[in-house]
DNA sequence: CACTTTTATTCGTTTAACCGATTACTGTGA
DNA sequence: TCACAGTAATCGGTTAAACGAATAAAAGTG
């Protein structure tokens, strides 16, 4: 029988790929620059191959060495879900549980979830965070994060999806433009330049535009907006037009200004919300908790 | 930050739910009692919760000791994957392969696979096991085998399988009932009785009969075989009928009887060749190279 | 050429891993 | 009832490993 590497220069490994960096890294460990420099090369001798290339004055990740960083990532983040359950004593709605949710959710989901979640579950210690899809996905192959929030359909990654509901679009215009366009909305009777989206950044222009079939129209505004709030006041101090997701307008987002939400066409425009995690996660019992909670707040919950 | 419980002791713990007993553990780990008894200690501290309940003379795993032991042998096998994959230099074809296989195609599939895994990734080594699909998936789960070649439709249990190809069943028949019931063959032209069936730890009976829609018929007879060897010689006996697949056909278990291979249904009757491995492993790539040789041997390959 | 920044190495100390022996307890069979 | 085998926990001493402080070695910087 072979000898077991550690996992604690398994994990030294990991901050040294993380800060490229031996003091960095041994500061991130809490131990000294000699402690992480003989771990790695402990390691390095225990696998029988090389890591990193060095250089006297400064190292290079091999290949190997950035595949044993991807195993090891894998490997220390089931550990720490290990001894996360082990002091939750079971209690899978008990501990901290760290959620990523896009910018065009969560003004409008976590308010509310997080107080159901608070009275349901006392002792579950939420953690937020709100980033691009982009970003989040990082975050939660390196296990930053337990689970994601996010709008549907997206390239998964090999991570496992669960589809909790749907989110209508409306379309939100100015009073000038709604009296003119009837319901559900004909887009060619809009000016042109007069809909505005957000930043390519926010997933939310793609699927709104897909769900619309709206297309490259002329009618789009080459202007973007950078969240939800500031597209409405866009739409209305510059009589034009967006989209909006219902969940937006059920938390307020129109209070306050004159705008008039439509249906925006006679087919289906809507986008799904769906909970990502990874596969190699132990707590699909807990993340299936977090899914009923946040499926009961959606406009329409399609969780089975 | 935690301290990291030691993968040592992770498979003292396993070792213990292994053998339900302290010294034989120990044994298996090449430590001393002593030693293995303090370590699970250590790890009870660690983690901060009790894992088994001692008696003076005994002990049981607590609830969470078991949920622990399931954690904790997903992380041992994935370092331990990770650990083949250094010492194996990157090469994917390279280093142990253990294999499982079900009896009603191993015979026919083995041979010639490992033929031709040998000349083309000679430094790879096969270690074959053959045994039931319920018993090969308890292997798969604790790790001691990497993947499985089984037929299916089956019940993964939240393992990945990926299709590899259909085998056609024949209907293999006594001369003196070949000449009455056509091709395809009609079952009511067949005696009461008349045909044979492998015992229903084989899940190839279950396969044909629904593959032929045969249902619950007077033709099949009570008496049933221990392999497809028997179950031929059953057939060429007894002056019956049988199921045989097509790839032990080809690989002559017809030869030396004067049986007659005829097909079954106008339908399609197959089974569907497939290989299962769990979704955490690290070796995808190994896997697909392997899955694309079998494709190539299989009588119909789906690989896509 | 001094000075900073970088990783590797050395060395003495402390920690913990380990074994063998022993203890404490239980059930069994004479 | 008592000796005995079998079990897990505990204790003491030895050995190995982990660790940090200090230093070395190399290289870029001003």
């Amino acid at each position: 029988m072979n000898k077991l590497p550690s996992l604690k220069n398994l994990s030294y490994l990991l901050a040294l790929h993380q800060h490229q960096n031996f003091n960095r890294a041994a500061q991130a460990c809490y131990v000294s620059q000699s402690t992480l420099s003989s771990g790695i090369q402990n390691l390095e001798e225990q696998l029988g191959c090389q890591l990193i290339e060095r250089d006297h004055k400064s190292f290079l990740f091999t290949s190997m060495g950035e595949e044993i960083v991807d195993l090891s990532r894998n490997i220390l983040t089931q550990t720490e879900e290990l001894m996360n359950h082990a002091q939750s004593q079971g209690n899978i709605m008990e501990g901290p549980l760290r959620l990523g949710c896009i910018p065009t959710i969560g003004p409008f989901l976590l308010g509310p979830l997080s107080r159901r979640l608070h009275d349901d579950f006392p002792k579950l210690q939420l953690q937020i965070r709100e980033d691009t899809t982009a970003h989040l996905m990082q975050l939660l192959k390196n296990g930053e994060l337990d689970a994601l929030i996010l709008a549907l359909p997206i390239e998964t990654q090999g991570n496992q999806s669960w589809v909790l509901g749907k989110d209508p679009f409306k379309m939100v215009l100015h009073p000038d433009l709604a009296k003119d366009v009837g319901e559900p909305v004909d887009y060619n009777k809009l000016p042109d330049q007069s809909i505005f989206l957000l930043e390519h950044e926010h997933c939310m222009t793609g699927h709104a535009v897909t769900a619309c079939r709206l297309g490259n129209s002329r009618k789009i505004n080459p202007f973007t907006a950078s969240s939800l709030h500031s597209l409405v006041q866009m739409a209305e101090a510059r009589t034009g037009a967006t989209f909006v997701p219902q969940m937006a307008i059920d938390q307020g987002i129109l209070s306050n200004t004159e705008l008039v939400a439509l249906t925006p066409t006679d087919g289906e425009a809507y986008r799904e919300i769906g909970l990502l995690f990874r596969p190699t996660t132990s707590r699909r019992q807990t993340f299936r908790k977090i899914a009923e909670t946040v499926a009961d707040l959606l406009p329409i919950s399609t969780l089975s």
